[in-house]
DNA sequence: CGTCATCTTGAGGAGTGTCAATAACTGTGG
DNA sequence: CCACAGTTATTGACACTCCTCAAGATGACG
């Protein structure tokens, strides 16, 4: 299954090392397979390992009081699943984790990933870099989720999409179940459903799972003001909207 | 002025370090005092500079399209000011940072972080070990802002801010403006002042900047399912809510 | 073909933002 | 000490957005 840990060496969490120190780091991790729906940890579990996912995606929900899931995020490849307990002992995790398709994740445990911070300092930068960037797309998207209407939402996160699988705007499939997607951006589906109508007028048709843009940047321009996809695709460093 | 690299050294960032380490670091830093409402940076600065925050408090925000400020975070003593792209070249402030009162602030450059998380292992622990908590509380306050009423927020917001200050509940005082805490909670003005009337059911008088809470635990269980203050206040490590 | 989950559509309602008018507070200069 | 201007805070009326609940429609899969 070297495959897989070749992918795995693409995760940016290596780029500072050498090939060698790289190796060396991912010949220590163990290779999980897992099927549709099996879960990898839930919300309780005590936090024993890091991983980087090598193919598949996966969903990191909690439930809420209501029994409803709250979707944080889907992780895909080359991401890594890093609680931020992971440098304290003994501690849970917040969340579930449970795959969304088919999946082989790259396992490493805890000390691991403590004794290599502190012996290679690129590996700590590149780390730090990697938490950073997630604080970032988090402090986004928070923004979003106040500023912006669902339909400037659903706009940013369908061009994400396309971004990061490399979709055709013009035609493609979503990838998660529309329920997934309500989720993930922390709107009921009855909404999604809604808003996915009210695009039309902005020249994107839905069918089923099947969707079409007809000019995205247009659409993009008409709904947002400032919409900042490019935070969450490694495009940023141009920064339109230095607007303060 | 070396009450003020005492308070620096006090900042988590060092706790990893002995104490020898920790003096020659904080010798690099230089000193600067910023009066009420002087800015230390604009959104669209270039970014240079790490900072910690000796004394006073500082409005992290942005300005959003219409005018108006969205804060981010209220920063006091101990905490650090380091934005995700200080790891990268050339990055910009993605946010402004304006004094609230009087402050004192010790200013390090890019180059001593970058160099010090090489050289100490222990340094680039403690910095991730923040920066990840820093990434949990967002998590938190997001879910918060999603699946909580403005009562719950505000009512977590006041118990954090006596925690955070070690403030009396039952009788204390404001240390911001309504208009910067309703800016911090993603809310309007009016939304707050008619939440701190909705309050008094609960045993929250509000009369100017003057709060009084006869009983915060009845409020807060009265208020909220499971409300998480803990993580904002390194009380964590119990965690009550394993909820899934 | 039936069952179950997912998705769509409608009606109704709760909650928060917007706008506007007024009141309270802060600081400045005479 | 007061008068004035500018900011901050309160209160009311109203609109809009999104959620809830309910009923069907569509689709997946044994």
């Amino acid at each position: 299954m070297k495959k897989y840990k070749q992918i795995a060496k693409l995760c940016p969490i290596f780029q500072n090392l050498t090939e060698v120190e790289a190796d060396s780091l991912i010949q220590r991790g163990k290779l999980l397979n897992l099927r549709k729906k099996e879960t990898l940890f839930h919300h309780g579990d005590i936090l024993e390992h890091f991983y980087i996912i090598c193919s598949g995606s996966i969903q990191i929900f909690r439930n809420d009081p209501d029994g409803n899931e709250k979707t944080l995020n889907i992780l895909t490849a080359k991401d890594i699943i890093c609680d931020s307990g992971i440098f304290d002992q003994d501690c849970r995790y917040q969340y579930n984790a449970t795959a969304v398709d088919e999946m082989v994740i790259l396992a490493f445990s805890k000390a691991w990933l403590k004794e290599n911070i502190k012996n290679y300092g690129g590996f700590a930068l590149s780390l730090l870099a990697i938490l950073s960037r997630k604080n970032q797309i988090m402090e986004v998207e928070f923004e979003q989720r106040i500023t912006m209407r669902v339909e400037q939402i659903v706009i940013c996160f369908l061009q994400k999409l396309c971004l990061a699988y490399s979709l055709d705007p013009s035609n493609f499939q979503l990838p998660y179940s529309k329920k997934l997607i309500a989720s993930r951006l922390g709107i009921t589906v009855e909404t999604l459903s809604r808003t996915f109508q009210k695009l039309k007028e902005y020249g994107v048709s839905v069918s089923g799972s099947n969707i079409s843009i007809a000019d995205i940047e247009f659409a993009q321009n008409k709904l947002c003001t400032y919409c900042s996809v490019e935070d969450d695709c490694n495009v940023r460093k141009d920064l339109k909207r230095i607007s303060s």
